[in-house]
DNA sequence: ATGACTGCAAAGAATTTGCAGCAGA
DNA sequence: TCTGCTGCAAATTCTTTGCAGTCAT
């Protein structure tokens, strides 16, 4: 089957073995076609929900996911209330944070700007900027 | 003391009683002139290990900061580290933050300038906009 | 066959909570 | 006096770890 093969390879290629529950894993969040964010424990029980006898164990999402991340599959975001999501787009790009329903928006790329990155100091590099806009509703 | 004065009239006017712990908490966060950057874990230490006999709790430093934080004294900053800082400075300002040391510093105010904020999503509007620029030691 | 991976349960880290006693108003 | 605050320990939440059994190569 074409779709897991592309998965297969994409394991392989990142050295991690194309097991049942990568597969099934890593099927869940890159065969679609628009960003997803969630935290381990919502990936845990959306994908456990599904299955019928053998569930993952928290455990193996876990380490999966860390291992996504550190395979630059997956990027991780930290919100305002504390928790860790992660997101299925991995290129350079920010979000908004609503907090009022725990909810992460990609910011699309053109639509801010961010100017004069300041110099790192001596000895240092930028590796990375992470820029999340808290929202809150109206009225308020 | 004049010291103690504003200290107990800052606790004052956000409805906090200026306890013994609560003032000694304060004097140490408020009562400099450089901006400071700490987890709660950090100020545990730094002011009992100064404390000869009553040690304050850290259940207290715990409530005391965040007290602090939701009367606007202190904001909070997520990290890369998975930590939680707190700082003493709480206008708009944006951190570099160095992953090796664990270490925030404040980026100067005039030296990073965002262009072109979104709009927010419909209902909703901006609360507050966090930048951490992480960096990494040279020739990595 | 041999490493790597999974699942479980236990351990760990960070933070919160419940409540009795204490202290500020 | 009367709430609010503190301190302690237990509880919670999120995450990691150890290890025996299993699976990919």
């Amino acid at each position: 089957m074409n779709k897991n093969l592309k998965i297969v390879n994409k394991l392989r290629s990142s050295y991690l073995r194309p097991t049942k529950q990568r597969i099934q894993i890593a099927k869940f969040l890159f065969d679609r076609e628009k960003t997803f964010h969630f935290t381990v424990e919502q990936l845990d029980k959306m994908i456990n929900s599904k299955n019928e006898g053998e569930k993952i164990s928290l455990a193996t999402f876990y380490n999966t996911v860390h291992a996504f991340k550190k395979a630059g599959h997956l990027k991780e975001i930290l919100t305002s209330n504390n928790k860790h999501y992660f997101d299925t787009h991995i290129g350079p790009h920010y979000h908004f944070f609503d907090e009022k329903n725990n909810e992460l928006t990609d910011i699309n790329p053109g639509e801010i700007k961010i100017k004069n990155i300041p110099n790192a100091p001596k000895g240092k590099s930028i590796k990375d900027v992470d820029v999340v806009i808290n929202i809150e509703n109206d009225s308020h």
